[in-house]
DNA sequence: ATATGTGCAAATCTTTTGCAAATTC
DNA sequence: GAATTTGCAAAAGATTTGCACATAT
């Protein structure tokens, strides 16, 4: 099958899978109607009629539960664990794959260690990506004001919009307050 | 003088310089309250204490009139139509320093064409750029709603932000009617 | 005079590609 | 059985670094 991107809506999920994106410590968040999850990765790719194999298979598996934000180096070691064999260059091909079905997101997150990208399955809500350049801190943030300012983008520029990507980099609350704490120690010391 | 980020608040530029973002025939749009503009790198740089260099003066002025996205290779390239022995090194280094004293933002325009960076002066608002997967377009988007999500975003998580990234991919406008013709001619075969 | 910046060359990091063999549907 | 995918090895693309020499303040 010649690869195509089919539009189709969002699905909740039917699993009762891990969701990865609330507290383990919270699972009454993770239900049918969690606005995060969607339909497992497998799944999702087979019924378009792509091709399974055990390395995509082992590689779906590890991103969709995933707890942290991955990059295709920690993928391939991940992977690695189970199918010690895998190469490289199926985890790059296995990204791509999934980007262009739309079904992971690609991220920066500042390249606050280097250049390389993470990878995260792509949510119902978009969210931005704040990073602390002082303590590498990476939280997630969602708002409807954000899905606001996309509406308007692709209602004034004409744009259909697919992919979203906003980062911001600064520092977090608790490296203010730390600096914060030095500041008033250096005046006390006066 | 050791490296070290100054605060300071945004100026207006005081030059008649040519302002980058509007267009050519459209020269009334820049004048001293334009919002987009700010002082002449080099100014900003020297009034830092930073040392200004032959290389540096000639990549600062490329930065500063450059009416597109800069990659570094064409950054190069164009100063060495003024001064052949300028390095590739001096380049990205004079990039980081750049933006260290967040004088430019860095950009991706969505990888388009490879994994280099984009470079463009800080302007006073933050915009989205807007890339097009089709014919590689890039448009830039100015919006209110775009600067009261950033308030809400330190507002909200604590984070003192100091620099934000939109990056929007998907199908422009021209691409997106094109298409639709194109379906109205197989629709009108049958 | 001294700290800082530059060019050169080599290294590093991340991602991509061509091809023969293996696998999936 | 045909088309697709994989591993391997090599290449490519982008950026960074160590060091001796040159330059700015």
């Amino acid at each position: 099958m010649p690869f195509e991107i089919h539009p189709g809506g969002v699905i909740a999920t039917k699993s009762g899978a891990a969701c990865s994106h609330h507290e383990p410590s919270d699972p009454s968040l993770c239900h049918t109607d969690c606005p995060f999850e969607r339909r497992p990765l497998l799944e999702e790719l087979a019924s378009k009629g792509v091709r399974i194999t055990s390395q995509r298979r082992i590689l779906l598996e590890i991103i969709q539960s995933a707890d942290e934000h991955l990059d295709a180096a920690t993928l391939l070691t991940l992977a690695r664990e189970r199918e010690p064999d895998i190469d490289r260059a199926t985890v790059y091909r296995t990204l791509d794959l999934l980007k262009r079905h739309r079904l992971i997101d690609e991220l920066d997150l500042m390249h606050l260690k280097g250049e390389k990208h993470y990878y995260e399955v792509k949510t119902r809500r978009d969210h931005a990506h704040l990073a602390c350049f002082q303590c590498g801190h990476i939280e997630e943030f969602t708002s409807p004001l954000f899905e606001q300012l996309k509406r308007e983008i692709a209602r004034q520029s004409g744009f259909e919009v697919r992919v979203t990507r906003l980062e911001v980099g600064g520092r977090c609350r608790a490296c203010g307050a730390r600096e914060q704490d030095r500041t008033e120690i250096a005046e006390a010391a006066l």
